[in-house]
DNA sequence: CCTCCACTGGAAGATCGGGAAG
DNA sequence: CTTCCCGATCTTCCAGTGGAGG
């Protein structure tokens, strides 16, 4: 992580070609970074903490929700609750899964045996689904918490059942927003989570957006680098979304060193604010299988089209191509990627990618 | 209004790839 | 080596749906 720069031997001539190093740490500007202090969400800690207490008697809590839109601290929130609680609670384990990678039973719960360390011979595939639940169930540790985040990506739900009845573990489940996780439970799983604390996350306010910038400038970068009138143009851009906010940062950081500029400037700022915003479309598309890539580069370049003229396009365009229905699973996925949006039922569909402002 | 019919998406089974057991 | 078993992927089949056009 650390740059080695006390080699004394021999003289580095590249460090006098860039005198000023702006980022002094780069991790603070990482989406996952979790610091070490966290400001603005004082409520929302309280109401976690509260609803994790009862592991300090000893006892497992119900399942924790925490909704709101992206950008708003949740997962942040979350892993900063569990590290403050590990640090009374020693006994403690705690594991993160993402269920927008980790989508299917097998694999959240081979996620959550990876946190006590109970897969480390699971990797063969030949073991099946129900030998990890048994392992599951067969934990007799000290108190787990388990973080699901994305949860509303599950392509199985049953997976929150098998979790809630486990013994001793315990659920944060996060999602963007309420219904989404909801509408896919069976009334028996519904009913008991009718009990569980629900914590909501609303968009940052200005004020609380330019304070953690400011705070990662403080971490991360040379302290006059950015100036505050930046960091609120920064922060408008952002629209209460932290996410893309850091991101703006980290990438006007990076230009302006590639740059050799000494301070972040609005020009480069402007420049980043696009890119920042498309990151994560941009990322999705790299996660897309060839023939779900044609499908998009389809799409894209019709604007709108519908089922048919797409379908036969693509046959068009791709030699060995795969039946219509699943070309259908393409793009279920690909609405989920939040890449594509599918207007209308039925005949009258149309299909139009994300963001295609016109 | 009614009927037709093209598209959707659930269900079930086949196939693939890879690891383990014999 | 072959055989078996797993999850993931893909195909096949088809009931349901709702728009188009009498």
């Amino acid at each position: 992580m650390s740059r080695k720069n006390g080699n004394s031997t021999v003289p580095l001539m590249h460090w006098f070609v860039v005198p000023f190093r702006m980022i002094t740490d780069a991790r603070v500007l990482e989406p996952e970074f979790v610091p070490q202090e966290v400001a603005y969400r004082d409520a929302e800690i309280d109401a976690l903490a509260s609803a994790l207490d009862p592991i300090t008697r000893g006892e497992t809590p119900e399942p924790v929700f925490l909704f709101g839109p992206s950008g708003t601290g949740k997962t942040c929130i979350a892993k900063y609750a569990l590290d403050r609680l590990h640090e009374t609670i020693i006994d403690l384990s705690h594991q993160y899964v993402n269920c927008w990678g980790d989508y299917t039973r097998y694999k959240t719960l081979y996620r959550v045996l990876e946190g006590v360390d109970k897969a480390l011979d699971v990797h063969r595939q030949s073991t099946p689904t129900d030998a990890l639940l048994d392992r599951v169930y067969e934990y007799d540790g000290p108190p787990y918490v388990v973080i699901l985040d994305e949860v509303d990506q599950l392509a199985d739900v049953d997976v929150l059942y098998d979790l809630y009845r486990a013994h001793n573990l315990s659920m944060v489940l996060i999602a963007n927003r309420e219904e989404d996780v909801f509408v896919q439970l069976d009334e028996r799983l519904q009913s008991r989570l009718q009990s569980a604390t629900r914590i909501r996350f609303d968009r940052y306010e200005m004020d609380a957006l330019v304070g953690i910038l400011r705070d990662r400038v403080r971490w991360g970068l040379r302290e006059d680098a950015v100036s505050d009138k930046i960091l609120r143009r920064i922060a408008d851009a952002a629209a209460g979304d932290a996410r893309i906010a850091i991101g703006i940062l980290r990438r006007a950081a990076q230009h302006a060193t590639e740059q050799e500029l000494e301070t972040v400037t609005e020009r480069i700022v402007d420049s980043a604010v696009p890119k920042a915003k498309t990151e994560l479309t941009q990322k999705n598309i790299e996660k897309l299988n060839d023939d779900q890539r044609v499908l998009y580069e389809i799409i894209s370049d019709h604007g709108e089209i519908d089922p048919p003229d797409l379908y036969n396009e693509y046959r068009n365009r791709v030699d060995d191509s795969k039946t219509d229905r699943m070309l259908r699973y393409y793009l279920q996925k690909m609405q989920h990627y939040n890449l594509i949006v599918a207007d209308g039922e039925n005949r009258g569909r149309t299909y139009r990618v994300v963001d295609s402002e016109k």
